[in-house]
DNA sequence: CCATGTGAACAAATTCACAGCA
DNA sequence: TGCTGTGAATTTGTTCACATGG
């Protein structure tokens, strides 16, 4: 076991990954599972499975495999999802009301407590329960509501000044759904995803794909 | 340069990443750019970027640096996006109608030519400029539409399901935003994107951060 | 026995440093 | 001179094989 702090974005996904398939096998009623049988039902791999598990504790039993149960919770500890994380979403157009609606049907670990716009024609509507304000506010709507992630769904133009407002506002993490690349202090976690980009990877390989592909194997794993 | 096969997930991502920033770039009517300035722009490494792009060929010109238009061109033949990509979404929830507002809105070389669900109450309906049809109607909905690559945004439950019905119906590729661990066949290419799990890599690193953090480093880049 | 945990071997990716060309 | 393109060095990540312990 090594000391838990700078964990790599890939073997983090990956635990997020093992606690998914654990939670399934627990509605399953499963009690215990082996590396081997996990990796074999949710295509994973199996020494890479106790790899990643070993380097935060012995979680295991020798000859047995693991407590389904229990080591779902040490996931849950370790990734922090222990305690509720209030979420702000900054831009309510398509993706950005889709979160908020997706989040409320299956909360989790993570509850948005406040959704902001710069539209008039969008401030006082509502999107789920919550009512948007004007981005202007970011600032008091952060501090009322205690948000502590922020979720940026807003045009790639908007995005730099709404990010530094998300700074300003005093969040401790930003999730960006903005096509940009943002200059982020080391202070606050601050992931990018750009939808695009996931389309884009498969039309590369489509396009591989039929320029022959003789020879070469195009060997993509489908990351989860 | 190498051969344009095999190439890693992580390259091609980076290669949309330089593709979205020299668009930018031309936008601002620039002509040229070194590779040490595109990553100073764009928070990269320079030397990456000259392998990545060395990998497909000589793109650049010594001493000068890369020409932007032409790059960007190169770029967006090897990622395929010089033909228009037709896509079918099946699921049409929070998360399927904005991801068809977002296309229509942008369509880029992705255009969405065909909507199904199989909730009575939404068949029929729009979203967008699409009609609703039916999850059964599927196969006969990819042929009439030429649809070439699947969007799978159902609930989890029904997502192995429709997978394979996607498979069924033809389509060469699939982005599933599900979160289950699909089985596919080395013949259609399929990723899988579960956007939790980006909400947990910020919920671990806060809880590393509140855990004092003394000595070890978080250091996650930003992933564009 | 059986499956974990792990050091050692291997593979992949990134960075470095500089040769080579405009 | 300045920046690309690239082999070599380094770092990082994955797989293997087996000693260890329930």
């Amino acid at each position: 076991m090594a000391d838990p702090h700078d964990v790599s974005s890939v073997t983090l996904n990956r635990l997020s990954l093992y606690l998914r398939a654990l939670r399934q096998l627990q509605l399953q009623g499963e009690r215990t599972i082996s590396s081997l049988a996990l990796a074999e039902r949710y295509h994973l791999s199996a020494p890479q499975i106790r790899k990643d598990l070993a380097r935060f504790g012995e979680f295991g039993i020798r000859g047995v495999g693991y407590d389904v149960g229990e080591l779902a919770g040490r996931l849950r500890g370790l990734l922090g999802l222990d305690r509720e994380h209030r979420l702000v979403v900054v831009g309510i157009g398509n993706l950005g009301s889709a979160f908020v609606r997706f989040l409320e049907d299956e909360p989790g670990s993570f509850r948005v407590v406040a959704a902001v716009d710069n539209d008039r024609a969008k401030i006082g509507r509502r999107v789920g329960s919550l009512v948007i304000r004007p981005l202007a506010d970011l600032a008091a709507v952060v501090a009322e509501s205690g948000a502590e992630i922020g979720i940026l769904t807003v045009p790639a133009r908007a995005a730099d000044a709404n990010y530094r407002a998300l700074l300003d506002a005093g969040v401790s993490a930003v999730l960006n759904f903005a096509p940009v690349a943002l200059a982020h202090p080391d202070s606050v976690p601050t992931k990018s995803v750009d939808l695009r980009i996931y389309l884009e990877e498969l039309a590369f390989q489509l396009a591989a794909q039929h320029l022959g592909a003789a020879g070469g194997e195009r060997r993509l794993p489908d990351g989860g």
